[in-house]
DNA sequence: CTGTTAGCGCGTTCAC
DNA sequence: GTGAACGCGCTAACAG
C-alpha cells in the first residue's frame, strides 16, 4: 500500500525531450522558454500528472516559501480572526501557512518552534508566546520572527503587543459611566502578562474615578468558562455588594453568566457584565455580551507583512499602536436604584 | 537581517574530527559509534548549536515523519477534541502534525491538499472533507489518506464516518420520551452529507413514533449561530405549535436560545431544545444544553493510528462503529401541560 | 534560449 | 566501527 507515485522533473524533461533545467525554468518562469518546448513540457506535465517536490525545491533554493504560525490552542475561537488574517495576508505574498500548537506549555512550545525552524520555514509568527525572552531571542536568531500579542525585549523579534491596560480601562470606564461604583473583577491566570495588564487597567480606571481597590472584589477565573463560574460564585459568597462585573475575557464571562443565572440573578437587570476579546459567540449569549475588542484582523495582517519584510531583508514598518474598542451590547445597563447583588 | 545561521552536519563532523557519515549514524542511532567519538560529536553539536535540516533529511530519506491534517476551520471548537487527539496519537508514533485550513471551500481545500502532498508529508488526515469522491480518490493515490467524519467510496482512502442518523434519532427519541410530539428541527446546510443525515435521523425517529413529518416545522440554520436565530424566528413566525426543537448542531442551538429569549420564551420551561456535537461551551450556556456527543477523542486516535498503519504499509484495523451518545443537561424537560409555543 | 555541471544537507550503500 | 562516494529532486551558475 505504500505509494510510489513519484514523478520527477527528470522524467518530465525526458518525455518532453528537453533538459531538466528547461523544465525548471518554465516552471519558475525566471527565464523565457521557446513556445514549442513550452507546449511539450506542459503536455508532459499533464500526462505524467507531475507535482514538484517542494522538499527538494526547498533544499535547492534555501527557501520554502512557507511561514509557520505557532498558536497556543489551535482550535480556539480566540485566534480565529488572527489566524485567518495571517493566512490571507501571507497568501497574497505567495507564502503558505502551516499551523502548530503550543498548548500553553513552554516545553511543547519550544519543541514546536524548533521543529518549524528545522523544517526551514522562512519565517515564524508567534501568536501569544509563552516562552521567555531569553528563548525567544535565541531562536529569533535562527529565523525571522514576529510576536503578535506580546512584547519581547529581544531586538531580534519584531513584537506587536496589544494594549490590554487600555482595553481594561475602557471596560471599567464604561461601567463607571453607567453609574456603577462597586465593580468586581474576574481576573485571568496568575503570571500571564496579559492577565496582569488587564488587572492593572481595572485598577487604574478605578483609581482615576477615586474608588479604592478592594481585592475582595477580585477572583480568578483562569480565562476559562468553568473558572468564570467558580469565580462568580466566590464573589457572590463573599457577600460584598457589587452591581457590575468585569471579566478579563469572554470565556470567563460566559461562566459568570451561568453562575449568576443559577443564583437567580439576571444580567444586566441585577448585575452588569463586561467581557474582553469579543469572541464571535459573544453576539449570541443571553444576553449578548458587551466586550472589549482588539482589531485582530488588522493586526494579523500587519504581522504577516512584517514577517515578509523581515524575510526579504527589509525592516518592517513601525505600526501604529492598535486601538482597542468597546463593543456595547446588552449585558450592561445603568446601575439600578436598588442594588441587587447583596446576595 | 537575513539569517544565515546554517550549521551543517559537515561542520559538526569537521569540528568533531570524524566523517559526516559517523555523525549521521550517531544522530539516527542506526549504527553503533565508538564512545570517544560519541562524546566528540555531542560536544561539537552543542558548541555549534547544530539543528538538523529536516528538509534535507526529508529529501534524503524520502520520508518527512510528518502528517498533515486538513481541517475546515482550524479555529473552531468543533474539532478541538479531534485535533488534540490526532496530534497526541501521532506524537506517540514520532510523527509531527501540521495543520492547514480548507475553509469549507473545495478549491481551497484541494489546493491545500496538493500543497501537503508536494511538501511530502507521509500521510494525510482529512477532518470532514468537502472534496468529492473523485478528487479524494485521485489524491489518495499520492499519499496515505484517512478521512475522519465522512465516507468515501474510494478504496484508497480509509474513511471513518460518523453515524449522524443514529445521533439525530437519539436526540429526537429523548424528546419523544419526554412527551413531546410537536418537535421542530433546525437543519444544517443543504448538500452537506452530515446535514442530510441528521435530517434523516430526525424523520426516522418521528416516523417510528407514528408522527407525520411536517416540513413547516423545519428551518435551515446553516450550522451557524446567526442562522439559528433566523431559523428559530422563522419557525415561530410560521405560527405552528411545537414544544421542542432539535437543532442540527450546537452553534445553531445557541442562536435558537437567543431568539427564544428575545421572544420572551424560556428554555426549557416553554421550549425544550437539543443540540448536536456537544461543543465545550454547551456545558455553559443558559441553560446548559442537552446535546449529542460523538466520541471524537477515540475516533481521532484511531484515525491517527490508521494513517500510521497505512504509511507503514499495514492495513489499518477495521474499527467498531463509534457509538454516539446523548448528554442530557438542562435544556429539555417533560412537555408542559399548557403548550407555550403558540406564540 | 538551452544543455551541462555543481551543489543544497543529509542518509546510505560499499568497501575497508 | 568508519570513511568515501553517490544520490534524493530541484535550482543556479556556467558556457554555449
Amino acid at each position: 500500500m505504500s505509494i510510489d507515485n513519484t514523478v520527477t522533473l527528470k522524467e518530465v524533461a525526458r518525455l518532453a525531450g528537453v533538459s531538466t533545467s528547461t523544465v525548471s525554468r518554465y516552471l519558475s518562469g525566471t527565464h523565457p522558454v521557446s513556445g514549442d518546448k513550452q507546449q511539450a513540457i506542459e503536455l508532459s506535465i499533464k500526462r505524467l500528472n507531475y507535482r514538484p517536490n517542494l522538499v527538494a525545491r526547498g533544499l535547492a533554493k534555501g527557501r520554502t516559501m512557507t511561514v509557520g504560525v505557532l498558536t497556543q490552542e489551535i482550535a480556539s475561537t480566540y485566534f480565529n480572526e488572527a489566524m485567518r488574517g495571517v493566512e490571507l495576508a501571507l497568501a497574497s505574498h505567495d507564502y503558505e501557512t502551516i499551523f502548530v500548537n503550543g498548548h500553553w506549555n513552554k516545553t511543547e512550545e519550544e519543541r514546536r518552534l524548533l521543529s518549524l525552524i528545522g523544517r526551514r520555514v522562512d519565517g515564524v509568527i508567534l501568536l501569544v508566546a509563552d516562552l521567555d525572552d531569553e528563548a525567544l531571542d535565541r531562536h529569533a536568531q535562527s529565523v525571522p520572527m514576529v510576536l503578535l500579542g506580546g512584547q519581547s525585549a529581544s531586538i531580534h523579534v519584531h513584537s506587536m503587543g496589544f494594549d490590554h491596560v487600555a482595553g481594561a480601562r475602557l471596560a471599567v470606564q464604561h461601567l463607571l459611566e453607567q453609574g456603577h461604583r462597586r465593580i468586581a473583577f474576574i481576573r485571568g491566570p496568575d503570571g500571564r502578562q496579559d492577565a496582569e495588564d488587564r488587572l492593572r487597567g481595572y485598577r487604574e480606571a478605578l483609581q482615576a474615578a477615586g474608588i479604592d481597590y478592594d481585592e475582595r472584589l477580585v477572583a480568578n477565573g483562569g480565562y476559562v468558562e468553568g473558572g468564570g463560574v467558580t469565580a462568580m460564585n466566590t464573589l457572590l459568597d463573599r457577600g460584598l455588594p457589587f452591581t457590575a462585573v468585569f471579566a478579563a475575557n469572554d470565556d470567563s464571562a460566559y461562566g459568570a453568566i451561568l453562575a449568576l443565572h443559577r443564583r437567580g440573578l439576571k444580567v444586566p437587570d441585577d448585575i452588569s457584565l463586561v467581557g474582553y476579546d469579543d469572541l464571535p459567540h459573544s453576539s449570541f449569549t443571553v444576553p449578548p455580551l458587551t466586550s472589549v475588542r482588539q482589531p485582530l484582523a488588522d493586526l494579523s495582517r500587519e504581522a504577516a507583512n512584517a514577517v515578509v519584510a523581515l524575510i526579504e531583508g527589509r525592516k518592517p514598518p513601525r505600526t501604529a499602536p492598535p486601538r482597542v474598542e468597546l463593543v456595547v451590547r446588552e449585558s450592561t445597563r445603568a446601575v439600578p436604584a436598588r442594588s441587587a447583588a447583596r446576595r
